[in-house]
Formats: C-alpha cells, sequence, structure tokens
DNA sequence: ACCCAGAATGAATGAATGTTCATTCTTCGT
DNA sequence: ACGAAGAATGAACATTCATTCATTCTGGGT
C-alpha cells in the first residue's frame, strides 16, 4: 500500500455542525489517535492535555477515557500506532516482489524513509518524542523494539540478498545494516532539530552515499 | 533534610548532614543542574517535577526558584550545560594538537562518542530527551543547533585534512561529515532504545567501520 | 562577640489537568 | 413508530504541581 496518505492527519474538524454524530468505536479510536500526533508534533509529548486532544478532534473530552480508559493508554497507543505504520512501510517494500530489482528496492527503501512531505514531519516529532521518553518507560521500548527487530531482520535479509548478486567481499550484512538504519535514524534527527542545516535533498544524497559506498554496483 | 535518598547513580554531597548549609550560588546551580539531569534519565522529561529535582538534590524546593528563575529555565540551562560538555569535548579533540596523528585523533574522537563518558544511560536519555521536545520548542533547537554547527565545522575541517593527507578521490568532506554525525546520533538512539539488539561494542565497530570504509589508509 | 547580607526553607496558594458519571442524544432493529 | 443499546457530552471533583514569600538560619567581616 504506497498510500498511506496520512489517514487524517492534516483534516480539520468538521466546522460549522454542532449535530452529535454517532460513529463505530475503531473509527473514534482512529480520530482520536490522528489528533494525538498532530498535537504532539506542534506542542511537544510533554505539554499535550487531555483538553487539547479532543478540541483537536472536534469532540468532547469525556470521550478519550470512553474509548481509550487513559491518558497513557491514548499515548501508548499513538505510539504503536505510528511505529507499525513506519516500520510496516519498510517491511513492505523490503519483502515484496513488486520490484524484482535489488538495487531499485533499495532506491525505493530511501524514498520512503526521507521522500515524504509535510506529515511525515508530524511523524518525524512523534517519533522522537517517544524516543526522548522511552530511557525511562519500558513500555516504550518494549513497542518500538518489537518492530524495529522484525524490520531489522528484513534490511539484513535484503542486504544479504545485495551482497550476493553483487559478490561485494569483505562486508558484513549485519553490521552494515546497523549502519545504515543508525544512519536514517540519525538524519531524521538532523532534519527535525537542525532543519536549517541539513536539506531533505542532502539527507538523500548522504543516505545514498553510505549505500553506494558499500555496493556499488547497486547504486548509481 | 529528612534524607537525601541515595537513588542517584552519582553519590550524593553530603549524607546526613541536616544542618542547613550555605554555598555560593555557582555551586547550587551546578548541584540543581545535575540532579535535573538525574532526574529526566530516571523517570524522563516530561515526569520531572520540582520537587523531585530538589529532593534528589537534597535541598528544599524555594531554591531552584531562587537559583533559577522558573522551571523552563532551569531545564533550558541543564540542556545547554549537557549540549556544551559534549559537543566542547568533541571540539577539544578535534582541533588539540595532543595527538599529532590525524587517524589516531579519529579514534580518539569515536572513544570519546561511543565511550564511557557520554554514553552512559543518564547522559542520553537526557539528550534525546530534550530532541523529542525540540521539534516544538525552538528554544532547545537554538541552544544545540548552535554547538552542534561548530562542532559540524571542525568535523568538516579534520576531514577535510584527512582527505588531503590522504589522497582521497572523489569523497566530500562535508558530505561525509554530515553522515558520520547521523551515524553517531544513530547510534546513540540505538544504545538507548534497543539496548539488546545493539551492544556498545558493536556500535563502535559499525561506526569504525564507516570511517574504515571512507579512509581506509587512516583506520586500521 | 556580634551583626547583617543574603542564602535557605517549606507551608500556603492558585492554576492546570486527568478522570468520573449523570444526563442527553442517535441510531437501528423490530 | 418506538424503545433500547450505547455513543457522546461537559460540569464537577480531586489531585498534582510551579511558584511565592514570610521567616529562619549561616558565616564572614569588623
Amino acid at each position: 500500500m504506497t498510500d498511506t496518505s496520512g489517514a487524517g492527519i492534516e483534516a480539520s474538524p468538521d466546522t460549522g455542525s454542532k449535530r452529535r454524530q454517532i460513529r463505530p468505536k475503531a473509527e473514534r479510536r482512529q480520530q482520536l489517535i490522528d489528533a494525538t500526533i498532530r498535537c504532539i508534533a506542534q506542542h511537544g509529548l510533554s505539554a499535550v492535555t487531555m483538553q487539547m486532544v479532543t478540541r483537536e478532534a472536534g469532540l468532547s473530552v469525556g470521550i478519550a477515557n470512553l474509548h481509550f480508559e487513559s491518558k497513557d493508554n491514548l499515548l501508548k497507543e499513538t505510539l504503536r500506532f505510528v511505529a507499525e505504520e513506519y516500520h510496516g512501510g519498510q517491511i513492505e517494500i523490503m519483502v515484496g516482489d513488486d520490484i524484482p530489482d535489488l538495487g531499485e528496492r533499495l532506491d525505493a527503501l530511501l524514498d520512503f524513509q526521507l521522500g515524504r512531505g509535510v506529515t511525515q514531519r508530524q511523524k518525524m516529532s512523534v517519533w522522537f518524542a517517544y524516543y526522548g521518553e522511552a530511557g525511562a518507560r519500558p513500555v516504550y521500548q518494549k513497542i518500538v523494539s518489537t518492530v524495529d527487530r522484525l524490520a531489522a531482520q528484513k534490511l539484513e535479509a535484503l542486504f544479504t540478498d545485495i551482497i550476493r548478486e553483487g559478490g561485494y567481499q569483505g562486508v558484513d550484512a549485519r553490521e552494515l545494516a546497523t549502519g545504515y538504519s543508525a544512519l536514517i535514524d540519525g538524519l531524521h534527527l538532523g532534519l527535525l532539530v537542525t532543519p536549517r542545516e541539513l536539506s531533505k535533498r542532502r539527507a538523500r544524497a548522504v543516505a545514498r552515499d553510505f549505500l553506494r559506498r558499500a555496493f556499488p554496483r547497486h547504486i548509481r
């Protein structure tokens, strides 16, 4: 699914209609999660309040505790959603046979990781907001590492295939995969914290450089 | 005070002394910043309270507002301290003439970045706690990018020297420096969030691999 | 010995926030 | 048409936290 489009992340609440609407639980949950993402991106995790989130979603305060038991739980579920969306997208590219050429598949992966628009910046903010708390919250650590480990395995497998196909010598797939993942994370950080110094184009160039140096016969 | 609650990793200053001590302002400020670092590492930035910090420091609540005007300011000054300590250490290694050999200087830099001092969970936690909020707080962004830019310049200069000395062809110092910095940041993240998957030793190996691939005549 | 500048204290205050729940409203099956 | 199930509301409540400030205490200078 190439179109994730952020579900309703950029949509604003219905304007004017004051009428109370009844919708199924699953839809409200997603609506609240989307609002939470927007709030975290705009105000930071530590400044997010329930009132803020429910107002952003165009709903009343009580509803958050109706569909999620607590604020803690809402934040937890929001992290789970973002983590699964991000890693799920990566994995789909890596294991899918849509792109038979391995070099092109690498490029598609890079596009997904560094190529998106404004929505991606929101997700990045959320991502690192949780990372910041992960040191003190085992719950967050567990959610992230679960999906992370799977993505790391798939990346290592992809690299292994590429190494075999290209006949590259003296290269360890696991070590390269670790390095590439860390590089992408670091570039995301740079884009978030020092956007003035690091443009998206330059970030892509840097990541591509890493891959080219490792797999010269596959990239460029 | 009742008890100085040795929860902190670093030993607290005076244990058992209930007597009120008068110390110069600068000393108290540092004491409070240290306590703030410990609290953020243990409980997360969003859970830190003034009461928590002052108790950790073995002082009363009022003192924090005496030496720093507000909680916001205390957090800001703590970030400034951590940022300057980290980047200052790097810069000292990069520009100092203590190590004339450029390859060895690179190794020393790597030691500093992934060795004991920095990779302590405490410092890492603090670092990324602020990164997480930086997307929504321009003040944090500015503090980090100010020191960050200086360190990036020094790193680029060091890489330029190495490229000249080694006669490496087709390598851009600026791009390499950006990549290396991002890689180090990403590895720190991995050490913090998924310590089970990424050991300190492996992180060092990955970073060294990056450098070796770029400067084969200087590393190993 | 004695003073006093200013360092340190912590109970009190008021604002902000998460959670609850009695009540209202919508929808859908019959 | 109608009633029940349950979705949605938001005022009220209890708690927690940053900040204040009247008061106490300490140590160096005289």
